[in-house]
DNA sequence: CGGATTAATTTCAAGCATAAAGGTTCATAC
DNA sequence: GTATGAACCTTTATGCTTGAAATTAATCCG
């Protein structure tokens, strides 16, 4: 067994990147889970369909589904069903684009802004509650070293 | 508008708080879709089915299926599936309990042992590159930061 | 103009995920 | 011994998610 430095040095840093990879996956999903649970009981409703409502949310114009789909990060036949039952349900609809009949606008209904105020006010808390260990200074370095990973993996 | 600095001192770290969590969650499903997609398209497979294969991999001689969705983190039901179509793939398979005719271990076959050292290189190289920009020492406060909210939620 | 390409969206099939209900089997207590 | 309940697993219903194919509309360009 040799003690090389260019061993000993390459190789635990690999180990270190993916056990740091498996701890962010862990916290991630931890995290999910509660605020998924709280959604559900206390709004009956899920995470994908409160991401929805935050990105219409943000854009009271409304945004077309490609729109919604690039900017949730999610493919876009998934937009699709999900607006289609904050449709059904009185959340959201579906506008023509004036000049684009291929084109939909998705926006929050009256009703979807009040609903998502309620849920958006519960979720900064839970999040708050759940991440009450970070101090801020931490929760800026991290956010930093968080960034930098997408950014690097988006090219 | 006061000024008063329980007010300024109180605001700022929910926010902070909440914009770590919307960023741990962005880089995490950015990694994730890139290993997904890596998976896809090297090996056919898929994100779940790999964790589910890891984790009978660091327990050659099976898992129960309860034991293996507590592992995982993931409902009853749905490991139920996975195995399923691992065996029927010739990676896995079930073996009854000696004395336990409830319950039923599930364990890779040689087959899976062999596709999954190939699997678990490949995405050992690919966390690897992707979180290359991080380096070790970050690496180990990320990590320590992120056990924090992990242990925190599960109380 | 007409044909090809690109864009926007939906539909489809397959797999993943949950919660809840169902069916056995086991353990315990009486 | 048998009733009660717990443990283990699967099934079911519903919703999320993807990639690919299909549909329709706009644009490009010869």
């Amino acid at each position: 067994m040799t003690t090389d430095p260019l061993i000993q040095s390459r190789e635990p840093a690999s180990k270190e990147r993916l056990r740091l990879w498996l701890r962010l996956l862990k916290s991630t999903r931890v995290v999910e889970a509660e605020l998924r649970e709280k959604l559900r009981l206390e709004f009956a409703s899920t995470l994908p369909r409160f991401d929805v409502m935050a990105a219409l949310h943000r854009h009271p114009k409304g945004l077309k589904m490609s729109e919604l789909s690039r900017f949730l990060m999610v493919s876009n036949g998934n937009v699709t069903g999900i607006v289609d039952r904050l449709t059904e349900e009185g959340f959201a609809l579906r506008e023509q684009v004036p000049g684009d009949r291929r084109a939909a606008r998705a926006r929050l209904t009256k009703k979807g802004i009040e609903e998502f105020a309620q849920q958006a006010a519960a979720h900064e808390a839970w999040v708050d509650q759940l991440l009450a260990e970070i101090d801020p200074v931490l929760a800026a370095e991290l956010g930093q070293a968080l960034t930098r990973i997408s950014d690097q993996v988006e090219e």
